[in-house]
DNA sequence: GTGAAAGCGCTAACAT
DNA sequence: ATGTTAGCGCTTTCAC
């Protein structure tokens, strides 16, 4: 083995350590870091030695200085908890299973592309400008948007400061922005298609909350598939996408239709409350009636009996939602794209 | 005077700018940002009407430049799940409602002071190397780690590298590095006291899984207390905090101790799928069976009936790690040092 | 194809 | 108490 002292001192390696070693210039090591043709490929290969011998890591905020790039995206959950003044600990919102995977999603497509996404909570009018500015400063090349609740006001503002922005899911209002999203109505018609087949005839279902696109395409995709299967009228209670509003909500469809024998629930949180629910009152699933929930979360294992459901690739879609932000950041005038999945039933005990 | 047009181009102020609007030079201006004494309080009051006039902000890639300090840092959950080289997805451990709540008492304290935690995975060696590799550029300053089982080797890794880290719970083996904890053995003296003070004579435990710390000190203070109570034996099941474990752990306890009539569970979680089999037994919650839980999350009160339970207060406690974390950093020599809360009882239905 | 040199915006000696 | 100046480590014209 040879000496190889790497650059001796306390502090890491620059290039000029590493042109040194390899005997050529600063700005040939750089054109073989940032991959710029025109470099002859035997100095190329030097020079790759030369930055494995050192140990060099290019130096972040020298580099963000000259190009006006960080190499790091905001990841902004938006719309979150209470969010009072007084209230110092935000969201409650990483509460729900489903944040959890937009995360593991996004983290598995930026981390191979050494990017790490910076964990922003905007719940107030304050913590959105707070957002606004550290974007527009340059600290961040730009957001990853997931927003809980229809009314966010996140999304035409990131618009309209043409800041690129991906959100997960449409947003209520039309907003010359990108997204992701899963096709809710054909989720729906899957279940529809189910319940028929499995011979329900009196099936009612328990929507999300109204003012959410999502939810209104999966009551309208579910509405429109029953239809088609001679079921113009489907009996429908309105919920929260939480546990206690599916409670609530199958309780409301069972004083008002006893005789019920299938229900499609418009998430998996929801189901496992209708779930109980249904015990409660001495009905066995599926044999009593038959229940198909959306989502395919860890609460669709959790449940008893196991929920069949509609999957909806939320790692994939997240992943393809920092995809998108990346070919934004690359290519500042492009439009806004939208990427729309298909879900996929799964068919366990509870239909 | 002046030029009244605002610096004008579509690039954003600099010092330079701000300078030259006040009619100082960027050293003054420096040091009224950075709270430097030995500036004349007229100017600095002319100096921060400039830089209000100006809507100047700091670069940080530049300012980071010259410091070494990023003012970032780094939120790491540890030991997540499966991490299979083709499982391109990290993470159902945010899944746990748990981690939601630690993230919220972060950002609480992290925000106000302009910090953003830049969120990180470490599930194997390769992602653990990542981390490290990220500290050691100085990419962030340090680190707040969440590990989610106890054979996590990052802790040692980062002690031995010397790098300014904060951990959430007490590491299995002995580290040189600075933890936040909840007082557990107290936390399961005051389940045992409660229990006992209930009328509960034939009382079961369900614990955690026994290599993590945690849910050893939950066990023997548990036991302790029941031995101070005159219950010199008590019966144990060991669970893994899920769910699933919480029934499965429920159902052996019922197999061999029919007659039991109260049960101290290590977490929230396990507790859920505890009065779900203790229902499908017949046994009434209280009435037949008095159940104390652990950790006060969300499932606490999504339990039926609500659950009577042990608060761990985690968002103080992240908090509160957050804060020891950036003191490690502004003091690089300082030792470890940890911090312990105390838990109280939330009294609700189940016992 | 490669090197020299000019900054990016900021802080921190060092002068004054 | 304030101004001058020298870089921090990198990319990027511009010559050669």
């Amino acid at each position: 083995m040879r000496q190889g002292l790497p650059p001796s001192s306390g502090s890491s390696p620059t290039l000029e350590d590493v042109a040194r070693a390899a005997g050529v210039s600063r700005a040939t090591v750089s054109r073989v870091i940032n991959g710029i043709r025109n470099v002859d490929p035997a100095i190329q290969e030097t020079v790759r030695r030369a930055i494995a011998a050192t140990g060099y890591v290019p130096n972040r905020a020298a580099r963000s200085l000259v190009t006006r790039r960080t190499g790091t995206v905001a990841l902004v959950v938006s719309g979150a908890g209470g969010g009072s003044q007084d209230d110092p600990f935000p969201s409650q919102v990483f509460t729900d299973p489903f944040f959890g995977r937009v995360a593991g999603g996004i983290v598995g497509f930026l981390r191979p592309r050494g990017i790490h996404p910076v964990l922003m909570f905007a719940e107030t009018a304050e913590t959105r400008a707070q957002v606004l500015t550290y974007l527009r400063q340059g600290d961040a090349d730009g957001a990853l948007l997931v927003s809980t609740h229809a009314e966010d006001p996140l999304p035409a503002l990131l618009a309209e400061a043409k800041l690129p922005a991906v959100l997960f899911a449409r947003p209520a209002r039309a907003i010359p922005i990108s997204y992701v999203d899963v096709d809710h109505r054909a989720g729906a018609k899957l279940a529809a298609d189910h319940l028929v087949a499995q011979g329900r005839r009196r099936i009612a279902t328990i929507s999300g909350p109204l003012d959410v696109p999502a939810s209104q395409a999966r009551l309208a995709g579910f509405q429109d598939a029953m239809a088609a299967h001679g079921h113009p009228y489907i009996p429908c209670a309105e919920g929260g996408f939480t546990y206690h509003s599916g409670e609530a909500a199958m309780e409301r469809l069972l004083a008002e239709h006893p005789d019920l024998d299938g229900v499609f629930v418009a998430n998996d949180l929801m189901a496992q409350g209708a779930l109980l629910v249904l015990r409660h009152h001495g009905r066995a699933v599926p044999g009593d009636v038959a229940v198909v929930g959306f989502d395919d979360s860890s609460a669709a294992t959790a449940c008893r009996p196991p929920l069949t459901t509609v999957r909806h690739p939320v790692e994939d879609m997240a992943a393809e939602m920092a995809r998108l932000l990346l070919e934004h950041i690359d290519q500042p005038g492009r439009p806004p794209t939208s990427v729309i999945f298909e879900p996929a039933l799964v068919v366990r005990a509870s239909a």
